[in-house]
DNA sequence: CCCACCCTTGCACGTTTGTGCACGCGGCTT
DNA sequence: AAGCCGCGTGCACAAACGTGCAAGGGTGGG
């Protein structure tokens, strides 16, 4: 959907203003004027269809903003107690006890790519991390344009088997479009077999740039790990660890990731050996970005979340109902 | 439905609470997570019926708040030419040429409305007038919870037959509500018999304590009365003028009333003789509100409109598609 | 203590909205 | 120059939604 006004583009910029204009115009009649598509159609001189698909794309591309402000008296109890006691910013999601995981997951990241609007805006430096949280909201964030904004990648994506290039250009390329931003890809593998030859490729003028700009980041987006829940995060199944990596981080006593960096339950990653090989970045240059942002569903992170926030690597947290309770139980 | 909530605070706190707790958890799982209102009936252990009405209230209630944004590079043409040449803020409601003239107002009103909130805000003083227009507006308010607002009627609503107190104060109530505001009545007649009387009200203390409210005004909001058009303003059928007051009107050169006050085609009120009777803050007064927000619709209002222009009361402009490019014409 | 009233709920119906499909109009390629 | 391909359009059907209505439950007044 978004493409297609790119690709418009060809046919000159009146016609994709005219939609765009459209768009407009119905969105007006439609969200402050109450009519319906039916009237609207025939103010327009077209199908009820194709007014339809007209406030679709307007919502879909951002021309419209649904917000919802709760009454300053009664603020989720939860998003309250959350930043009373770990002194973060809450998104909590309502989603029922009983959604499978799927489910979950896919709400919590629709939810999440529809607040990260507040968050990106013009001349900032966006990290981006990938997994299979990151991927469910790329595929529904909502447009905003901003001018002179980079996406960063956090951590590679190749595996024995692919370079996952294309996974996780798509995933960053998504982001891109819906920002109008520059994307810089870093096309590493996820794990290096080699620590030696990750510390050599790092001090390539090619790589350094990348981790400039990493260290410059204003915002970084990421989920979260968790290598030892029953259903494991996209990293775990991908073919990029292997049974010896597994053994080895259970020794080190890693209870879950960000961005390939390992950590345990307080939140420390000095001796994790996998680190060696990790290409994600060092907590502290991840802490330099003054806004982070984490995306988290399913109890099963429970403890990985736990661990990320006493590493002190979030600032902003997305997270589904039933975890945010059980963050808070204890 | 407003009322509703302030009625219902005698079952206490938590049961409003309560029902605006739900409505915003509903309004999270219908526009942020897209689920059908079957979906959320489900989640909610109640009837689809009571979603959908959950959701109006959080509508109706400005809990969920719609708002379109043009993109930066193309705002509306005519808002633009119109800043340009009167140096005033417009909102262009796009409204089909052929539309009635009663729908037309209905739907600028509506959209007034709703544009409203952005103007409303906390330790304000917002003087209101009446008529058609306002009348309009008035039923279609989005709530916003405001503190130490004060609305002010701008002008009396009395005449020959009724004291106006129960049509201005509905009105006025509407308002006060919707912002959660003090509300201040003017209880005197639109226009006087006798300018000495007038002259002796203006001198009591009670109107004077009126007057310096209007005076020390923030906002106000007005719609425009139109005397020779062929579709009178309120004020025209109402039996507040008889046929000596229309000709003196149009002998004086009279073109529009904001408020009740007259003005000609060039601004001026001076030597009008029914001004002398009427009720509505004198221009002076008027201007000095930083914002002065007028509604109007239909080209029978364009002579009156430019008039209003003219005598500089206007600084932000809600009007109707056709009426705007009228405007614009000449 | 009972009654009358009002508010809220769920149902059933009619209306409004979303979407797969087939068609037709360009633009681009071969 | 002809054909292919992608895109937007309207149709028709299915899904989703709003609302009048009657019933239930709770509250305040008598």
């Amino acid at each position: 959907m978004i493409e297609r006004d790119t690709s418009n583009a060809s046919e000159g910029a009146d016609t994709v203003s005219g939609r765009t204009r459209e768009a407009l115009r119905a969105a007006h009649l439609y969200y402050m004027q109450d009519l319906t598509m039916d009237a609207i159609a025939h103010e327009l001189h077209t199908s009820r269809s194709s007014v339809s698909r007209l406030l679709s794309h307007a919502r879909a591309s951002g021309l419209v903003e649904i917000s919802i402000h709760s009454p300053l008296d009664l603020p989720s109890r939860i998003e309250q107690e959350i930043l009373a006691r770990f002194e973060i910013v809450a998104h909590v999601v309502p989603v029922p006890d009983h959604a499978t995981d799927v489910d979950r997951l896919d709400r919590v990241a629709l939810s999440a790519a529809r607040i990260l609007g507040r968050f990106v805006d013009s001349n900032q430096t966006i990290g981006v991390a990938w997994g299979s949280t990151m991927s469910a909201m790329s595929r529904h964030l909502v447009p905003k344009s901003t001018h002179n904004t980079e996406i960063v990648q956090l951590n590679g994506a190749g595996n024995g088997r692919t370079t996952g290039i294309v996974y996780a250009s798509e995933l960053l390329r998504r982001f891109g479009d819906a920002f109008g931003a520059r994307v810089q890809q870093f096309p590493v593998p996820a794990f290096f077999d080699d620590p030696a030859t990750r510390r050599a490729f790092w001090k390539e003028r090619s790589t350094q740039r990348l981790l400039d700009l990493q260290a410059g980041m204003d915002v970084a987006i990421f989920g979260i790990g968790s290598p030892f829940a029953e259903v494991p995060s996209h990293v775990y199944q991908g073919g990029y660890l292997d049974r010896g990596d597994y053994e080895a981080l259970s020794r080190d006593g890693a209870v879950g990731d960000v961005a390939t960096v390992f950590y345990r339950a307080d939140g420390s990653t000095d001796g994790i050996a996998l680190n060696e090989r990790a290409t994600g970045p060092d907590f502290t240059v991840l802490r330099r970005a003054p806004r982070r942002i984490c995306v988290v569903s399913g109890r099963a992170k429970l403890a990985s979340l736990g661990g990320a926030l006493a590493a002190g690597l979030i600032t902003d947290l997305i997270v589904d109902e039933g975890t945010a309770r059980a963050l808070l139980e204890p």
